[in-house]
DNA sequence: TGATTATTGGACGCTTCGGTCCAATTTACC
DNA sequence: GGTAAATTGGACCGAAGCGTCCAATAATCA
């Protein structure tokens, strides 16, 4: 059921890549092309149409999904105290690291990491170091505007998202994470962001 | 070769055991018994004599290895101000994260999540949690002899690991880690110990 | 030495999977 | 309607892996 001549159908590209996440976050990289190909309700034929073969379809999965994943993590412009800013920063990390959905993908990358090692170290760049470099950028001028002391702000960063992942990065990629409600993740965003403003708080 | 009638030679078995460690963290859990065979020294058969088949093989990989990893982790015995111990611990829980040998278990723990979720929960709990524990109890009795104001020392536990962590546990788990050096490690747990401790400082 | 038992190595069956091929069919465009 | 293109479904190949079987061998114990 082509729609444009000579082009590719871009509905059934979709439904195939909505179909091998499911299939992938359940079954793990080992998941066969045939099941996918099934939930998608398309042929296997298709997917090979369309991606060429299996590791560039997790290549077109990741690159695709990643975008959308990352998209909610620019940095908030700069509020008169970084604190809102910072809570709000949290909220999203923690949101990231709990969603099962996002977190499969970071599994099948994981999974992957052996026989793809330039996808795992994309996702690495396009995810968690983005976002230091963001964060970092703004403690640097939160610090030169007097508001923070931040000696080392990429060192920092670090240490601000490693309290947001916690122990829920390793739960979720061992498939363990239970769904946390959302005052929870309300309640934990605060608490990270005064203790680490006490940490860095002006001399 | 039998060492004792009618029991199964212990050498042999721990050689598979550490040719399973080294070909599963190179080759993923997608490794073949035969290569796991070949790397040990043995036939593929005795193998499955001793272990039964490459899940039960796993499970007694993880299971023996675990225990070592987890082993310097018991939390130092309190001194007189909590930072040298707090330093001692970020260290040593940094060298865990950047160990290769220790993460490549974990790597293999976490592909095998979906196909053995006990033995995932099993090694959290080993793990991360048990740290949690036993550091979670030190900030309780800190905080009750005044040298510390910690309100949740769960969540604390969980803040301090996951600065150790940082973004190295991700990028382990990625094979993206370059070696930390030692004086390098030193110098971050200094840091963490530090800012941890104004975070949560004595009103 | 003889009996017992683990080990070996290699062949084998079975299943699964990636990827290809192809004839029949459906769809879109002219 | 006719044409060109993609899709379908199913057969098919080759490779790989798990686990079994077995006869020959080596090592221990009595």
């Amino acid at each position: 059921m082509p729609r444009v001549s000579g082009q590719i159908d871009q509905g059934k590209s979709e439904a195939i890549l909505d179909a091998a996440a499911d299939v992938l976050s359940e079954h793990g990289l080992g998941a066969s092309i045939a099941a996918i190909a099934s939930r998608a309700g398309v042929s296997k034929q298709t997917i090979y149409n369309q991606f060429g073969n299996k590791t560039d379809l997790i290549h077109a999965l990741v690159a695709r999904r990643a975008a959308s994943i990352t998209a909610p993590l620019t940095m908030p412009g700069a509020a008169e105290h970084p604190e809102e800013t910072l809570t709000e920063l949290a909220r999203t990390l923690i949101a990231i690291v709990t969603n099962a959905k996002a977190y499969a993908l970071m599994r099948v990358t994981v999974q992957g990491a052996g026989a793809m090692p330039e996808l795992a170290h994309a996702v690495f760049e396009a995810g968690p170091n983005a976002t230091r470099g963001r964060l970092s950028a703004f403690l640097r001028t939160e610090t030169e505007a007097g508001r923070l002391a931040v000696d080392d702000p990429s060192e920092a960063a670090e240490f601000f998202a490693g309290m947001c992942a916690g122990h829920r990065q390793i739960r979720a990629l061992l498939g363990l994470n239970r769904g946390e409600d959302e005052a929870e993740i309300d309640r934990l965003a605060r608490s990270i962001s005064r203790r680490f403003l006490r940490a860095y708080a002006p001399a």
